[in-house]
DNA sequence: AACCCGGGGTA
DNA sequence: TACCCAGGGTT
């Protein structure tokens, strides 16, 4: 491991596995400091807060949704799906109502769908058994599907104002440079550190808003890369700006480059005089984009992509296409290359396999597809003859 | 407690 | 390409 020079953290843990929270405020002098350390951070939180569509709304709905579509995902893509689902999707009582198919519409292109059943499915227990009513504590909220330990503090803070802790990508690098814990921050030994630290820092009287500021001084000041620490509200609290290194910490673990291979041969059917309409079904439930609207397609492990006729028998039907290019698109851990052809159809046709439909191409914006196949269905409209 | 899963955006 | 993103579920 390279050593770095006045970081106390890393060449002589102060944190790491086996010290428990009291023993790290401590060895960083901070028991009599917290006090001041909230009002610090809330007073820049306060002043310096963005104004998000989900803030201030008072809705416990409202944060549930927000802290869903929150995962993994940044701020700046959620806004406008968060405006967009509470248009469509007002309260508890019309999500539970809906169909799977129109929340996956609404979640189309924000990625890891399962968010999205999960979510469905939690607002049918809310209102079936709840009344509707979300529940206010801890334990209640845990037993929701798509809620785990985050979440569910996320929304006891803000929504309820309970003093529960939150850990995230955020506070795990907020705490690691304040506190220098070394090493890996998903190991158990530094989780269990991360959340003792939540629970004993989190502001009694305004805990939604401290964790709130915590993540957003971890988003706007304490970047991954160059963390702006001369805006940083709690530097002088911080043990990482005092090494000069704070991007030393955390320790991240490097992910392997190789990512898996897979080839798709997709044909994109349209049929054609009266309207345009498309092809489409949903892909098989379990795997990758599950249930989600595509072309048909014929897909596997490896570099070799699947013959035109594989498709055409798993249509039941001969397919006259040609070949009109080729569109890559990668997952964070996974690649997947698509070999594409277009398909003129005459009806009356009929599609051996009943999961696929045809949509009027005007709806397929609104369809429940990937980024993939709406980055397909681009590429399939740039080749197309005007 | 370890492991798996998984979409998208960006420097 | 590497890394990050207001993680969760399963075993």
């Amino acid at each position: 491991m390279r050593r770095r020079r006045g970081l106390r953290g890393v060449d002589q843990p102060v944190c790491g596995a086996g010290a428990g929270v009291s023993e790290v405020l401590v060895a960083s002098g901070w028991g009599e400091r917290k006090d001041e350390f909230q009002r610090a951070l809330l007073s820049w939180f306060w002043r310096a807060r963005r104004d998000l569509p989900w803030r201030g709304v008072g809705d416990p709905y409202a944060t549930w949704v927000s802290e869903i579509m929150l995962q993994q995902t940044q701020v700046i893509t959620v806004i406008d799906y968060f405006q967009r689902w509470m248009a469509r999707f007002p309260d508890v009582q019309s999500l539970a109502a809906a169909d799977e198919e129109e929340v996956l519409e609404q979640w189309s292109g924000l990625g890891y769908y399962r968010r999205a059943r999960f979510l469905h499915r939690a607002a049918k227990v809310v209102v079936d058994e709840h009344g509707g009513a979300i529940p206010s504590t801890l334990e209640g909220l845990r037993r929701l599907p798509g809620v785990g330990p985050y979440t569910a503090g996320a929304i006891a803070s803000i929504a309820f104002g309970l003093p529960a802790p939150i850990v995230d990508g955020n506070v795990i690098r907020v705490f690691a440079r304040l506190f220098a814990i070394a090493g890996d921050p998903r190991s158990t030994a530094n989780q269990k550190i991360f959340w003792e630290l939540a629970e004993a820092l989190v502001d009694r009287n305004k805990p939604g808003d401290f964790n709130e500021a915590l993540m957003e001084l971890g988003a706007r000041v304490c970047a991954p890369r160059s963390p702006a620490c001369l805006l940083c509200p709690v530097r002088e609290y911080c043990a990482g700006f005092a090494s000069g290194e704070p991007e030393a910490l955390p320790e991240v673990a490097r992910r392997s480059a190789v990512k898996p291979m897979r080839a798709l041969t997709v044909v994109v059917h349209r049929r054609g005089t009266s309207g345009r309409d498309m092809l489409v079904g949903p892909r098989e439930a379990g795997g990758l984009l599950a249930g989600m609207l595509e072309f048909p397609t014929v897909e596997r492990e490896g570099t070799r992509w699947p013959e035109l006729d594989e498709v055409a028998s798993l249509l039941g039907m001969p397919i006259v296409a040609e070949e009109v290019g080729e569109v890559t698109h990668i997952f964070s851990h996974r690649r997947l290359q698509t070999r594409m052809y277009a398909a003129e159809i005459d009806a009356p046709v009929t599609v051996a396999e009943e999961r696929w439909r045809w949509v009027p191409e005007l709806e397929l914006g609104q369809a429940a597809i990937s980024a993939l196949t709406r980055k397909i269905y681009e590429r399939w409209k740039t080749s197309e003859p005007v």
